[in-house]
DNA sequence: GCCGTTTTCGGCCCGACTGTTTTCAGTCG
C-alpha cells in the first residue's frame, strides 16, 4: 500500500462512518471525493504533506482535510478517524459491503435491533423478527439473504482482462438483436480501469422490450436482478469463459469469481451519445459536465443536453427537444469542450484541454520488446515468436528470456545465452520481414545489482531489467534497488517496476517520483507490462512519468501466443496515463528504436 | 467539508428500479 492509498482508505472510512452517524451528507461526500482525488493523484503525497499549499492545490482537498493528511504523515494516524471508530461498531462496515443494503437501512438495523455485523443480521432473518421492522417485507428479506451469500463469496473487483472478453461477447450478441442500432460497453471498462466492479452495456433500440428479453435470456445469465423498460441487471456466469484463462494461466492466474453483474441500459437513437457519456463516467467527470451545463443555462442527463427551464419534471418527459445528444462529440462541443477520450475522463484536468489529445493507440505499436521462448518459461519457439510478431505488423521483436537467478523459470546462464545468440543469428537469416533482437530479462537482485556482469549485458542488443524476488522489501530499499538498476549503463527498459499482481500481490512500493527522475536521467524507458494481472506501471505512475518526460515501453511480456492480445490492456493503461505515441518507444520507426537501444550496447557477441 | 466567469455564503447532479407503499423511501450508478 502506498502512502496515497493509505490516506485515501482512512478518508473513505471517515466518510462511511460519518454517513452511518447521520452527519451532514455534503460533509460525507466531501471526504469520499477527497479520498478518490488522493487515490488517483499522480504525485507521492508523502512529500507533498510537507507543503500545505501543494495539498490544497488538489481538487477536493480543503484546509480541514489537508490538516488530516499532514497529521497522518507526521503521526501515522488521523485522530478524527479514531474518534469516529470508537462510536461505530467495526462490523457495520462489513454490512455496507452487502449490495442493496445502504446506510439508512444499516443505521435502522443498528438503532432498532442493535445489529452490528453480518452474523447478527443473519440471526434476525433466521428467527423472522426482521419482518417486524419498517420496510422489511418478505421479498426485501429474500433479497438481503441472497446478497449476503453473494457478498460472502465475492472476491472483489474483476480483472480488466477477465471482464473485457465477456463484454465483447455480450455486445456482439446485442448487436444481432432486431431493433438494436448501436451496442457498446461503457463504464469503467470503457475507461480501461485495471479492475471493474461490473460490466455496463448500452444499446440504442426501437424495441426495448425485445432487447430486454434477449438480454435476460442470453446463455450465461444465472439470475435476473432487475428488469425494466430502460434498465436490466443480471448476474452472468464467468465459468464458461474461464476455461481459456485457466488453460493459459500461470499459477495463481485463475479468477475465482463465479459470476459478474452485467447492467443493460436501453435508449433511443437520439440519446445515444448522451447516454454513452453518462454511462461511461467517471462519476466525477459527469458531475463536472453537469455543472458546466448549468452555467451555460443547460441541463444534462442521459437523454441529452436540454435548455434549463427550471421545470422540476425531466425535460425528455415533457417533449422538450434536446440541443445535443446523438453523439458524444456533439455534447462536448455544445458544452464548449473538446471531445475527451474515455480513458482520461476522471476529472483530473481533462476538462481544461484546448484540443483532443492524441494518445497512444494499438495501431501505433510496431515492436514487442519483452518476449520469452521455450529457452526459459515461454511456450513459443524462436520461429513461432518471430512469425507471430511479424503477422501483427511489427518491425521488431526482442527475445528476452529470463536470466540465471530466475531458476524457477528456466533462466539462462551466460553459456546458454551465447548459444541462443547463434540460434538467433540463424533465425535472422530465415526471416526477412522482421528484426529479431537478442536480449535478456535480467533479474534486478535485492540490492539493485544486475544478475549478469556488465561485460555480458554490453554485448546484448537490449536489456530489460525486472524485479522478480524480494518483492516485500521496504520502500526505502525498493527505491534504492530500482534507482541502482536504472543507473546501470546497459539497461534499456525497467520491466514491471513494482512486480505487483493486481488483487493478489502488492509488490514493491518505491518512491516512484525518484525512480522516474532516475530513469529520465539515464534514458531508461519504464515498462507498462500489458498482462492484465500486472499492468505495471499502473495508470497513475504512467501519468507521473509522462509529465516528467520519461520514456515508456508497452510490452506484452509474451509467454504464449495469446499474450499478444494483452496489448490492448497495456494501451488502455498508457492512455489512462495520458501517454502520447511519441513518448512510447514501441511506436518509433525501426531505425530510431534500434539506434536508441544500440547506444548502450556494443555490437560483438 | 469544499468551492467561486452569478457567490467568501449558500449552495452542492440526475434518473431508474424495487418493495412497500397509497405517494414514496432507499439504493445504485
Amino acid at each position: 500500500m502506498s502512502f496515497n492509498s493509505d490516506v485515501a482508505k482512512l478518508l473513505d472510512e471517515i466518510s462511511a462512518m460519518l454517513e452511518l452517524l447521520e452527519e451532514n451528507p455534503f460533509k460525507v461526500n466531501a471526504h469520499a471525493r477527497a479520498a478518490r482525488a488522493i487515490e488517483g493523484h499522480s504525485g507521492d503525497l508523502r512529500t507533498a504533506a510537507e507543503d500545505r499549499k501543494a495539498l490544497l492545490a488538489i481538487e477536493g482537498v480543503g484546509p480541514k482535510i489537508a490538516d488530516k493528511i499532514i497529521e497522518f504523515a507526521r503521526t501515522g494516524r488521523i485522530s478524527e478517524h479514531e474518534e469516529l471508530a470508537a462510536q461505530v461498531p467495526p462490523g457495520l462496515r462489513g454490512l455496507m459491503g452487502i449490495p442493496g443494503l445502504g446506510p439508512k437501512t444499516i443505521r435502522m438495523l443498528w438503532r432498532e435491533r442493535g445489529i452490528t455485523d453480518i452474523a447478527g443480521l443473519k440471526a434476525i432473518i433466521a428467527d423472522g423478527s426482521i419482518l417486524d421492522l419498517p420496510r422489511m417485507g418478505k421479498k426485501a428479506v429474500e433479497k438481503i439473504e441472497h446478497a449476503i451469500k453473494f457478498a460472502e463469496q465475492d472476491t472483489g473487483r474483476m480483472h480488466l482482462g477477465v471482464a473485457m472478453p465477456v463484454a465483447l461477447e455480450i455486445v456482439a450478441r446485442m448487436r444481432a438483436v432486431p431493433g438494436v442500432a448501436h451496442a457498446a460497453y461503457a463504464g469503467s471498462l470503457r475507461r480501461g480501469k485495471e479492475s471493474v466492479g461490473d460490466i455496463d452495456i448500452l444499446v440504442s433500440t426501437t424495441d426495448p422490450a425485445g432487447a430486454a428479453e434477449a438480454f435476460t435470456t442470453m446463455p450465461g445469465v444465472v439470475s435476473v436482478l432487475a428488469s425494466g423498460d430502460r434498465k436490466c441487471s443480471v448476474r452472468f456466469a464467468l465459468a464458461a469463459d474461464l476455461g481459456r484463462w485457466k488453460a493459459e494461466g500461470r499459477s495463481g492466474d485463475v479468477e475465482h469469481r463465479a459470476s459478474a453483474q452485467v447492467d443493460l441500459r436501453m435508449v433511443d437513437e437520439d440519446s445515444w451519445g448522451a447516454a454513452l457519456m453518462y454511462f461511461t463516467g467517471s462519476k466525477e467527470h459527469n458531475v463536472r459536465l453537469r455543472e458546466r451545463a448549468l452555467k451555460k443555462g443547460l441541463t444534462l442527463n442521459e437523454y441529452g443536453l436540454f435548455p434549463d427551464d427550471k421545470d422540476p419534471a425531466p425535460p425528455q418527459q415533457r417533449g422538450v427537444k434536446p440541443v445535443a445528444g446523438r453523439t458524444e462529440e456533439e455534447v462536448y462541443r455544445v458544452l464548449g469542450l473538446v471531445c475527451v477520450p474515455p480513458e482520461i475522463r476522471e476529472d483530473r484536468g481533462e476538462l481544461a484541454l484546448k484540443a483532443t489529445p492524441r494518445l497512444v493507440e494499438i495501431a501505433d505499436i510496431k515492436a514487442e520488446l519483452h518476449a520469452h521462448t521455450t529457452e526459459s518459461d515461454g511456450s513459443l519457439s524462436l520461429a513461432e515468436l518471430a512469425g507471430a510478431a511479424e503477422s501483427r505488423g511489427f518491425h521488431t521483436v526482442a527475445v528476452t528470456d529470463h536470466s540465471r537467478s530466475s531458476a524457477f523459470a528456466g533462466g539462462l546462464d551466460v553459456r546458454r545465452l551465447k548459444a541462443q545468440r547463434k540460434a538467433i543469428e540463424a533465425a535472422r537469416g530465415a526471416t526477412g520481414g522482421i528484426t529479431i533482437l537478442h536480449g535478456s530479462e535480467v533479474d534486478i537482485l535485492a540490492d539493485g545489482r544486475m544478475d549478469f556482469e556488465d561485460e555480458t549485458l554490453a554485448w546484448l542488443d537490449i536489456v530489460v531489467a525486472s524485479p522478480h524476488a524480494s518483492l516485500g522489501q521496504d520502500p526505502g530499499a525498493a527505491t534504492a534497488r530500482l534507482i541502482r538498476a536504472v543507473g546501470n549503463p546497459h539497461v534499456n527498459i525497467l520491466g514491471h517496476p513494482t512486480g505487483r499482481l493486481i488483487n493478489k500481490r502488492p509488490g514493491l512500493d518505491p518512491a516512484m517520483a525518484e525512480v522516474i527522475a532516475a530513469a529520465k536521467e539515464h534514458d531508461v524507458a519504464l515498462e507498462i507490462n500489458a498482462h492484465w494481472l500486472r499492468l505495471d506501471l499502473r495508470d497513475s505512475h504512467v501519468r507521473a512519468a509522462v509529465e516528467a518526460g520519461c520514456l515508456i515501453a508497452i510490452d506484452c511480456d509474451v509467454h504464449r501466443m495469446n499474450d499478444f492480445d494483452n496489448l490492448l490492456y497495456g494501451i488502455l493503461t498508457g492512455r489512462r496515463g495520458w501517454l502520447p505515441p511519441e513518448q512510447c518507444i514501441n511506436t518509433w520507426p525501426a531505425e530510431k528504436l534500434h539506434a536508441w537501444l544500440a547506444r548502450k550496447h556494443c555490437a560483438q557477441g
